[in-house]
DNA sequence: TCTCGCCACTTGTATAGACAACTTCGACGG
DNA sequence: CCGTCGAAGTTGTCTATACAAGTGGCGAGA
């Protein structure tokens, strides 16, 4: 096992549970396999035991591995998982509807990040940031304003997309694949601009989606995703195997 | 402050978490507000500062504090929030906010089916459902109206329930094991009733699941669970792969 | 053969010390 | 007045060391 490369910027016991998970994706450890002791891998990754230590309690606390005191550390059994919600693409949707799709480009600019875009992006207030306001549209009524700050880092030809072409989505897909999302959903009444662009009354609601996307532990945009709340809605069903699911009992 | 009892048999960072968990519960130290350096942590309760450090990360990765490098500790924001289609009992999640649950049952009948609540429940139309509306509040805040119309085949004795010992939840979970739910997410301006029980405005908008939940086959119940969408979020989420558990900052 | 106790090894925790990275703020000089 | 620099303080990481706690196996003795 080589050591562990120091000259990367990511702090060691990142470095180290990299390397671990790395080697149980690559089929080096199997599901119950005994990993190397503490000691081992401080000799072979050249790393201290604290710091390899770390590495495997926080792996463990993650589930990737099972640690018994006294005894060794095991690769963890996979845990079946269902999908919460799905992430797909508004124009597959409405396509699917039937309908036709089309969209406008509001806004598309390059812009300092306020403190909450930045907190969100996981940048420093005022980094640059890449904005776009987008209307999508089904059957000629507005059913989605889509509004995006995008992590420069990740996709620095954002701006120059051609986003009635291409939506977002397909676009920061085809960068590299998201591994993690975040989503929040909230009501609320929309300010002057989204209402608007969705037609909406003074007092009608808004139903608020506001997504975070991962890839590779880098935050790649948040989206907030505005639909008519009385015409628009967020459906899911899930099935369940015997008890598989969560620990408690439906509801 | 006084120091840490050592003699206790849980280890010392845990003993130093519940400490600084306990004095934010207690009032201590408010949302927003700085905690102690981890120096004076140190000191304070005369443990060693990877000590304190470890229980501070701890509460930071578990949402009870946020940290800035350079700057210091805060006690963070809570928002109430509850996992996004993950079925879970509004007790349990406000319990772990570490606040004080009530709840008031509005009303508890015997009714005939509707054509709407008939067809969501698979019923003939003015077949006997049972309804149940209960009004949730977390720290005497309302945050949630519980409205639910239950199949009578799967739970006669709904209505015999005291729902301020048990919630619904609970009890019906008790009853049998769920193995499929349906999510409808809207946001909606509630009416009268609703209105008045979450203290909100004319024009405040809510956020409404309305979800229904099956038993072998049958339907069980279904809920129309009202927020208000200013003050309460639906979150969740998920990891893909391998790396992306990490650097992501919970909210 | 069975049981007990010991030993080697593993993970878990705690500490002290060091340095890195970052923020804040005030002093200084233009 | 403004910008720059640096000092002080904060969190983040890494190391070396030590001991505690638990597991498994081996051997001595009944």
């Amino acid at each position: 096992m080589a050591a562990i490369r120091r000259h990367e910027t990511a702090p060691l016991y990142r470095q180290v549970k990299d390397h671990i998970v790395g080697r149980i994706l690559a089929g080096d450890w199997h599901e119950g396999e005994r990993l190397p002791s503490e000691n081992e891998l401080t000799r072979a990754l050249g790393v201290s035991r604290m710091t390899a230590h770390r590495a495997l309690r926080e792996l463990s606390v993650e589930g990737w591995l099972t640690r018994v005191q006294g005894d060794g550390t095991y690769v963890a059994e996979v845990k079946p998982q269902s999908a919460l919600l799905e992430i797909r693409d508004i124009r597959d949707e409405i396509a699917e509807r039937g309908r036709a799709h089309d969209c406008r480009v509001v806004h598309l600019a390059r812009q300092g990040a306020t403190a909450e875009v930045a907190r969100a992006l996981s940048l420093a207030p005022g980094a640059p940031v890449l904005h776009s306001l987008v209307l999508h549209r089904e059957g000629g009524t507005p059913v989605q304003v889509e509004e995006r700050h995008v992590n420069p880092a990740f996709a620095p030809g954002y701006l120059d997309q051609d986003f009635t072409r291409t939506t977002a989505f397909e676009y920061l897909g085809g960068l590299g694949p998201m591994d993690a999302a975040e989503h929040v959903i909230e009501a609320e009444l929309p300010g002057p601009v989204v209402r608007e662009l969705l037609g909406l009354g003074p007092a009608e609601p808004c139903l608020l989606v506001t997504r975070r996307t991962w890839s590779n532990g880098l935050v790649v945009s948040r989206a907030r995703l505005s639909h008519p709340g009385s015409r628009y809605r967020l459906a899911g069903r899930q099935d369940y195997l015997a008890n598989a699911v969560g620990k408690g009992t439906p509801q």
